[in-house]
RNA sequence: GGCGCGUUCGUCUAGUGGCUUAGGACGCCGCCCUCUCAAGGCGGAGAUCACGGGUUCGAAUCCCGUACGCGCUACCA
């Protein structure tokens, strides 16, 4: 088959699931999914100082979470691995042995201390690009073997042939044009034996023959590195896909420092994964429409590298919170209460014991006012136990000295009824109200205080019904003896 | 400093030379619905399309310059 689909996400493991992260993800897995490629996750692990315990664990749950299932990758193997960096040493130690021969590449001896002093001297003079001076290159074969002997240590650096012009195509940036003149001879082979990104990723995206590259806009300045190494190689190079950064409000970098970054955070916080994925899939991309509300299977259909944005977009919770509201309530009652019974899990109604049919009532009572699923506990608390105090503001506008009478006739009304069905209720308070002539929201703004301790709710007969019969009696007269004024 | 990329309502965005008095969404405000709060419906405020020059009968859309922002500038990714 020619001209297939592969993509990747490489991050490296640094300990959680960025949402800069997720956002790349999600583009190279919708385009796998939309173009019938593959999806493939690489570890990118050959930093050995920033080495973070369970990282790769953690990384692999979100993106499980997330639903970006992947094709090939370090837990479910396929035919290109290993798809860790760390495990594919030997691999890049050919190929940079291979680029030595062919004199794009050269050992280089240079002490740090060395290499921190041609810096402070570039700085001093004032030289517009600080560069490697290519001073190892001078070095003569036996002058080479000698220190290799010696055990020096050594790093392998790409020989970059200054004054050429590097330009490649890019999907979202058209034509990027470089002078290799300002290209670094960027260390290859780290003196520890590991890669760097540079070579190892190019080799990579090569071997496992990855036909488009798409990673975030931080990587656009090193593409041109990218490209000496494919044509050095004789390689066809990839079509590359910088993607526009996610920014805080303040338009930096997305950072840590101000505010959540990790998939675990906001999945934590109870956001709900459709919700996430959509978010993110709208920062930089736009199907050239006005839908905003995607399910998965929608972002599939419409997605194209062609329609992704150029410039950076900050990551606005409020429109999150508005979409997982939406989410929210798009889901069915039924699957909203596997994820209410989760939550219950943690909460402190854990060993209360709350039937299924009774959390669908609250759902379905709910599902229209609440954003995040935990508020199907925290903003109806009335619906698990009964008041404990009673809104004052709402006492003071609907708690009046007759009050206690008209909620004793209703309780007297109440408890009348045969069936306690929310027409029911409705047909009895009318009676009430007819009785004592006032108007229904005379009667029905003290109710919602007394049953539920609150001024804002659900419809009151529907509170009423769920709460049941007994309850409602029960907690009018609680009402009456507690709210003095 | 150098190199690169970007710049449409507060935010995410539509727009690829005339359909645009620049459209939608979130947020904000108001009205309707209504027992409250939501949801829903309707409406409003909010962008001289960063700025300045061109090209053109006509530019947010094409070209040039400037400003600003961001990224990269490591034996980090």
């Amino acid at each position: 088959m020619e001209n297939k689909i592969r993509v990747r996400f490489a991050p490296s493991p640094t300990g959680y699931l960025h949402v800069g992260g997720l956002r790349t993800a999600l583009y190279n897995f919708l385009f796998a999914r939309k173009n019938n490629g593959k999806f493939i996750l690489r570890i990118e692990d050959t930093d050995r100082n920033r080495y973070v315990e369970g990282a790769v664990e953690n990384l692999i749950k979100a993106l499980k979470w997330s639903g970006l299932d992947y094709d090939e990758g370090p837990d479910i193997g396929g035919d290109y691995g290993p798809y860790m960096q760390s495990q594919r040493l030997d691999i890049y130690k050919k190929y940079a042995d291979e680029l030595i021969a062919s004199g794009n590449a050269y050992y280089c001896f240079c002490t740090q201390e060395r290499l921190q002093q041609l810096r402070e001297e570039q700085e001093k003079l004032k030289v517009p690009q600080m560069k490697y001076d290519k001073h190892c290159l001078t070095l003569t074969q036996e002058e080479i073997q000698k220190r290799l002997n010696e055990k020096i240590p050594f790093v392998i650096r790409l020989n970059v042939q200054p004054n050429q012009k590097i330009i490649f195509d890019d999907v979202v940036r058209k034509r990027v044009e470089f002078d290799s003149s300002n290209i670094d001879d960027q260390v290859l082979i780290k003196s520890d034996g590991y890669p760097t990104y540079h070579l190892a990723n190019v080799i990579d995206d090569h071997l496992m023959e990855i036909s488009h590259v798409i990673r975030g806009e931080e990587w656009l300045s090193s593409t041109p590195k990218h490209v000496i190494l494919y044509d050095a190689f004789g390689w066809q190079r990839p079509i590359f896909a910088h993607l526009p950064l996610l920014l805080n409000p303040d338009k930096s970098k997305l950072s840590k420092r101000q505010g959540d970054v990790a998939v675990e955070d906001y999945r934590d916080k109870g956001y709900l994964k459709e919700a996430l994925i959509n978010f993110v899939a709208l920062l930089g991309w736009n199907a050239g429409d006005d839908k905003e509300f995607y399910q998965m299977n929608e972002l599939i259909e419409a997605f194209s590298l062609e329609s992704v944005n150029k410039s950076g977009a900050v990551f606005d919770i409020v429109k999150l919170n508005s979409l997982n509201a939406e989410h929210l309530r798009h889901k069915s009652d039924k699957e909203i209460l596997l994820l209410l019974k989760e939550e219950i899990k943690k909460s402190d109604l854990a060993q209360k014991n709350l039937s299924d049919d009774y959390l669908l009532l609250v759902i379905s009572a709910m599902k229209e006012r609440v954003t995040f699923v935990s508020e199907f506990i925290t903003n109806c608390k009335y619906f698990y136990e009964e008041p404990k105090e009673y809104e004052q503001k709402s006492i003071e506008k609907n708690w009046k000295s007759d009050t206690a009478e008209h909620l004793n006739k209703l309780i007297d009304e109440f408890s009348k009824l045969e069936n306690s069905q929310k027409v029911d209720f409705e047909s009895a308070l009318n009676k009430v109200a007819e009785e004592l002539e006032i108007s229904k929201g005379k009667l029905i703004h003290p109710l919602r205080l007394a049953v539920s301790g609150q001024s804002t709710g659900p419809g009151m007969f529907d509170l009423l019904f769920i709460l049941g019969k007994d309850e409602v009696i029960k907690r009018i007269q609680k009402a009456i003896e507690k709210i003095k004024i």
